[in-house]
DNA sequence: ATGTTTTTAAATGTCTGACAAATGAAAAAT
DNA sequence: ATTTTTCATTTGTCAGACATTTAAAAACAT
């Protein structure tokens, strides 16, 4: 960790960037303290607040997190999926509203990557997988649900969908898809009528599922993509 | 944007989850500006640094960016794809390195999103779609190559493909999973033997995507998918 | 000797005030 | 009318101070 190359951007981002490049290639592990604030500062000759500023901006990724007192510091932060899902889920949702895009294409997008797990999830689904997409498809029926809470259960069943599948890093990169569609589905009136329709397409996914048949799920999942986007055709050409 | 509930946290972290809330709900709108520091500082009742930790947060998250002078300022950005994409990266190469996943379900994971696509990039696949990827495959033919800049064009191909897909949702999330893999991908020697190997399938894949044949995509695919396992398995457990 | 309390030192968190540097706009000079 | 200069605003950086948290060391009591 030197203090070259202090080219063209301000100090506190060359220096973020810097330590960044550090934990990525591994010169810093896991877990390992970085020097204190104080030291980083006399180390990169600036001051005490520009180290800070720069801090921030790696907390801000998770990338470390700080602790108070004696023995603190700033310390290698371990990202797990949880960590990065919030942020992959927030980027996702603004990325859909600041760009225009069309709600046939988010959907388009969501489901393409949706049927990508149905291999895996045909084969790997647990009873407990199935009662817990059960117990949401229950959920559903209940006709007190306000509009908000059926959408919810909905893309809960989807998040569980996908977790059958068992693969991380499929979760994890279907959350941003799926879960920032919510604000675009939130937009819908679900009528009985098609929280009736929407129900049935469940079931017939979780006949799939429970029948290990992974064509099934496919055709469930691309019919419940139709009829989605027919119901979002009054949300027009983008989402405002 | 007020200041109530400054309950557990740090104040910095506090602000800069307000602001970020503001955003996302739109109270903020894209390309406005904040209040300057000084007045941020007056309406939250902090110090000028605090508000500062707070917007370098925002920043690192390509939420706001700054600039200096008379009419300058913190506003919020519009954040478009490729801003995501670098961090989107970013991270999962670190999940990947940090979670001990293993090379198979990473594999599993990016080609099963790849064929996501196929259904598509049959159908919206361009000349210059077809002309590009056949660059690349010159581009592996080439035996100077160093295993790092066959690597390199192996993830560039698979990009272009993801992208005749014409669904930016798509080229988003699939870019995650397939350029955070460059790294464990580094990891595996190229003979001549597996390079001609790999042509042969990219030669397949190109074929069917003349021929607008998703199906004959998906199979070539599931093949590379098969051959990238076999050359990984060197890789043992996980990615260290 | 052991357990408890107090003290201490180190570290981050926050505030204040100062100055540098950039930048756009207004004012002045040409 | 055009160019130059000045000026006010705002972020970027630094320095110093104090508050707060925390773990370990020291002091104390049992």
């Amino acid at each position: 960790m030197k203090n070259e190359k202090r080219n063209n951007a301000n100090l506190s981002t060359e220096i973020s960037e810097q330590i960044k490049e550090s934990i990525i290639n591994k010169d810093l592990d896991v877990g390992s303290r970085l020097p204190s604030e104080l030291e980083l500062a006399e180390q990169f000759n600036v001051g005490r607040s520009t180290i800070r500023e720069a801090l921030k901006r790696l907390a801000a990724q998770s990338l470390i997190r700080t602790q108070r007192g004696a023995s603190g510091g700033a310390f290698i932060n371990h990202i797990k999926f949880e960590d990065a899902h919030e942020q992959q889920v927030t980027t996702s949702i603004l990325l859909l509203s600041m760009n225009n895009v069309k709600f046939e294409t988010a959907c388009e997008a969501r489901f393409a990557l949706e049927r990508a797990c149905a291999k895996f999830v045909a084969q790997r689904r647990t009873n407990t997988d199935i009662l817990a997409i059960e117990k949401e498809i229950l959920t559903q029926g209940q006709s007190k649900l306000t509009d908000e809470e059926f959408c919810a259960s909905d893309i809960r069943l989807h998040r569980i969908l996908v977790d059958c599948a068992k693969n991380p890093i499929l979760s994890y990169q279907l959350a941003g898809a799926v879960e920032a569609m919510q604000p675009l589905m939130n937009m819908i009136t679900y009528t009985v009528r098609s929280r009736e329709k929407i129900i049935l397409f469940h079931q017939s996914i979780i006949r799939s599922i429970k029948n290990r048949d992974a064509e099934g799920i496919n055709f469930g999942l691309s019919n419940l993509e139709d009829y989605t986007k027919t119901l979002g055709q009054n949300i027009l050409a983008s989402y405002k």
